[in-house]
DNA sequence: GTCTATAGCGGGATAGAC
DNA sequence: GTCTATCCCGCTATAGAC
């Protein structure tokens, strides 16, 4: 029989998160409810208070870790040589690290309305920080003469779009195998930001 | 001076939906509540009710009309000609259409988790659709010969994600103009679907 | 068609026992 | 660290007056 009482933090404190993430994911943040997270964790709404100051300290939480994980990753992948061969280790390491991860990744978008003025402004200097780093790559692309953009920070944010969106239909167990997919979307972006041949 | 009581149906209707669409763009559905709509129309929240049978109602009555006159003018656009100038009078429409409605296409997307199953089932009916035509247009060119797409499908939902990503950054009064936008995503997506020279 | 008033419920967060 | 119990508030939706 489990007990009904007793000390858990080693165990409580994943599990709040976990189960946070999972049902703001679904329902999203302002629709789940402390009660709700109590229940999924196994305990009374109260004892989740020893694990979050609130509600919105929870969210936040959430939203830090998953960019301060995400620019960590991004830094080991240690993106190095031509501009062609960083855009594609930029290409491959998004996509390889968003597909595992849809629920993080679709909280860290949509719930940016759901945090504080400060919390948003923290969040959002991270995403920023992201962005430039392809738009870094992109700028030695044209230096380079390999790329041909319309506009370079319009490609950047355009080609983040089309990347993340592998989260809107990618569902675990799927026909195609990861490194396929990243395959498919670095043909799409390799040609994306190539200097055309033929000019219309 | 303002009258507080009367019939005011031709008028409120309308506001009805407006400040309900704003508010549930800027804040989640779940966040916002029938006393801020009531109270940013300038009515009590009892006469909402007059309008919307109730909150989830008027959710579904404001992705539902978005969907329909999507698809409507999608329509109207009467793309035709080789796969190449459909794909670009495709493009052109989306980014022209979405540019103005960011709220509309905002809450259609971000809160397809706040609708009963039935409901969401009929929008990503209209959804599913609307990708349908990318994707004739897509098979179209590959038998012209005139595009190479890894895999088909998911380019087209790709393409979607990047120029939907248009919504992310485009702020009303922006430095560009909306023809200069609209070349700038052709470009990328002219690129992204061709069949490369060279390949590496 | 809008108002005021309210029913009935569930929300976030806290207090104090164990 | 978790429990039970509770405070206080706001929610959706409805009833009935005007």
């Amino acid at each position: 029989m489990a007990r009904k009482q007793g000390s858990h933090s080693e165990i409580t404190g994943p599990k709040v998160r976990e189960s946070a993430l999972r049902l703001i994911a679904r329902h999203g943040f302002a629709a789940v409810s402390m009660r709700q997270i109590a229940a999924d964790v196994g305990v009374q709404a109260g004892a989740l208070y020893n694990y979050t100051a609130d509600k919105q300290s929870l969210l936040f939480d959430l939203m830090q870790v998953h960019m301060e994980d995400l620019l960590a990753a991004l830094n080991e992948a240690a993106i190095s040589g031509t501009a062609l061969q960083q855009l594609e280790a930029f290409t491959r390491f998004h996509i390889r690290y968003h597909i595992p991860r849809p629920d993080q990744v679709f909280v860290a978008y949509m719930e940016l309305r759901s945090l504080t003025p400060e919390n948003f402004a923290k969040i959002e200097q991270m995403r920023r920080s992201y962005e430039e780093r392809l738009e870094t790559i992109l700028d030695l692309g044209e230096r380079e003469g390999v790329f041909d953009l319309p506009d370079r920070r319009i490609t950047a944010l355009a080609l983040i779009a089309l990347l993340t969106g592998v989260n809107n239909w990618y569902r675990a167990g799927g026909r195609l195998p990861v490194s396929r997919i990243e395959a498919i979307y670095w043909d799409l972006v390799r040609k994306a930001v190539s200097v055309s041949e033929s000019h219309q």
